[in-house]
DNA sequence: AATGAATGAGTGTTCATTCAT
DNA sequence: AATGAATGAACACTCATTCAT
């Protein structure tokens, strides 16, 4: 029965890393459900037995992968008494948390696609703490309180900033790249880009509110 | 003759149409050849007879998308003396052009999402200057000169940090707004995010260089 | 289990000897997936399941047939002292055999219009051993060792002179036929071919060496 | 008018030149009449013009060819006194004559899958006299005159060997080299082939009758 | 806990043919 | 004598899913 239990847990995870991998890479609509059995040690039928079908299985997948972000998050941790100091390591932390989970980003660009409809469906996933967003408040707070930080900014405003130059240099990088004929995954450029998203939320937040 | 020529140019136009429309909502695989033509008054074989397949109609869709942007950025234009005043009209207004145009940036993302491997295929998109790299090249150059502007920062760095965050914000505002529950397309929400853009922007060009 | 095996292999089977007919019939672009799939208890869908595809069926359908033949062949069975005797019989028993096998023979001739691409990626044909061959070579053996038969030939030869001969009755006896006003396939005619079918080898075989 | 008729007569003989080689390579269903149409100089809307469709236009194809080979064979003459030496040469002649004509061969082929559907809707051809067959008739005649050849074998007899001999060594070369490991169409193959079947007809025809 | 066989609705594509001029 | 545009039926093939054990 523990046996059993193992091989249900191990069928259950394996199937749920391949998914992970093909959803990312080809979509929801792109991903095959035969694809995704061929390349495990299971069937097919396994999905509909763990998962109740593709769209039970992609939902799995979508708060696997948040889940995990999540935990990934925990270990950004900035140390710094200057929160000037303190911002610029979020923001270049988050951007190398970035770099490192395609990914991710390639699975949250296609739930865009899709309005969010999916990521709705998963329960207790927003109440899960934004473990950067807390560190943020803390930091802007104490900045504020240093008065080197504008205040008519809030730590929404600042993840957002953060967010959208991270996401967007890995998940448009195929667009952007092609058109101004750069490769926005080279090591130098992505040490400049990452120079640059410090200089970006440093200078913003540090100069006088409008 | 003329008329004919005329017609197939009907034919052409609204299969570019109503597929743009299809392929943003569904994405390519999404997509529903047979969709596409049943909203038009063609039948699908046309797609073949003209777009040579579902493919042929997709890379069609993204030239037409890309030029069509072109056109429209080429409009924005910001006459202010003051580098400042027009580095902030430029970033509000290609905030105000990418809320406008949801649908383009639904297929860039999409697009990503194949790793760009159809908008290589496309001839002569590249060369299609870039109007806003233009004249943000112009704006950045006058207000180095006046000495208002840090001189560590070129035109693709303000670019990316201006088309992430506006990209951004229409892309993934279903699982950002979920996920912390706020309506990014609001009017509210809208005005206080353009006039947020200005900010970071003015701010990280006016701060001194690293 | 054993019963879901048992009809895997006639749903199989029930597909291959339809195939058989409709690719005979047809040829291979004449043939349509739809049509055999509904001249069975099956779905179209089952052609994939277990052959690939239209190409993966008529290639099944050629080895079977081929393998089909070859057991039939080895039905055919000379024994006469007199290797004269024995070559007329073996002429005329080829002959009849094609006779009963004009499906067989439409299927080769169609594979010969795709210049045999077909046959020659079906492993292990090849080495099915020919029959007839064997007992040709025997007979001829005997033959020339009793000094009746010339020594100038071999039973390469003497099986493309026999299969021409009884091959070509039937593919071609359509526009034969129809150029000389004559049934090749009526009772008559078709004794009187068998005569003469092995009058040509015996003669053949039994002049001097050129 | 006197050019465009010329014109006319140019698209004519193009187009069926260009659907002769397109039917012998692909068989009637293989065919594409836009494929076709593709190869020449003007449009696939001409094949409906001037033959009707693309039945019209294979009918007109076997009719030309049938024509053509007739006209071919016609060049084949033998004058030799003495019928051995003269039926020996008729049969390497016409064995010449296939091995020139494989596009031939393969469209009389094509047609018998049909069962000769098509050539029975063609006047006339059946009258067009055989030219090889008048000619056997007359060695034959002399053969027997003189005591040399046996008497109960007539022209059909004779030509049906020659034919399936020839047609088959270049119809069936496919599957038979295959299947034997031999190149048929080899120089040194085809003359031994070409010896043998001289050989086969000298050897049956002077055999004493049965 | 697992599975091989089966399925129906659909999916992109191609076909020979005809229309309108 | 010629043609570019258009068409509908058919085509080979694929999809996520369920059955029966």
């Amino acid at each position: 029965m523990a046996e059993a239990r193992r091989d249900a847990e191990r069928t259950r995870s394996e199937l749920l890393a391949v998914a992970t991998e093909v959803f990312a890479e080809e979509g929801f609509s792109g991903a095959r459900v035969d694809d995704i059995a061929a390349r495990t040690r299971t069937t097919k039928r396994m999905i509909y037995y763990y998962f109740g079908g593709k769209e039970g299985l992609y939902r799995a997948v979508l708060e696997e992968a948040y889940r995990g972000i999540r935990e990934a998050e925990r270990a950004i941790d900035v140390d710094h008494a200057d929160p000037v100091d303190a911002i610029r390591a979020l923001a270049e932390l988050t951007f190398d948390h970035h770099v490192g989970h395609e990914a991710f980003i390639r699975l949250v660009a296609i739930e865009n696609i899709h309005r969010g409809e999916f990521i709705r469906q998963i329960e207790g996933l927003r109440t899960l703490s934004q473990p950067a967003k807390g560190l943020l408040d803390e930091i802007l707070e104490r900045g504020r309180a240093a008065g080197v930080f504008r205040s008519d900014v809030d730590a929404i405003d600042v993840h957002l900033v953060i967010s959208s130059y991270c996401v967007f240099q890995v998940a448009n990088q195929y667009t952007f790249g092609h058109l101004f004929d750069v490769d926005l995954a080279s090591p130098e450029r992505r040490a400049h880009l990452r120079a640059a998203l410090g200089d970006v939320v440093v200078g913003w937040l540090t100069a006088p509110a409008r």
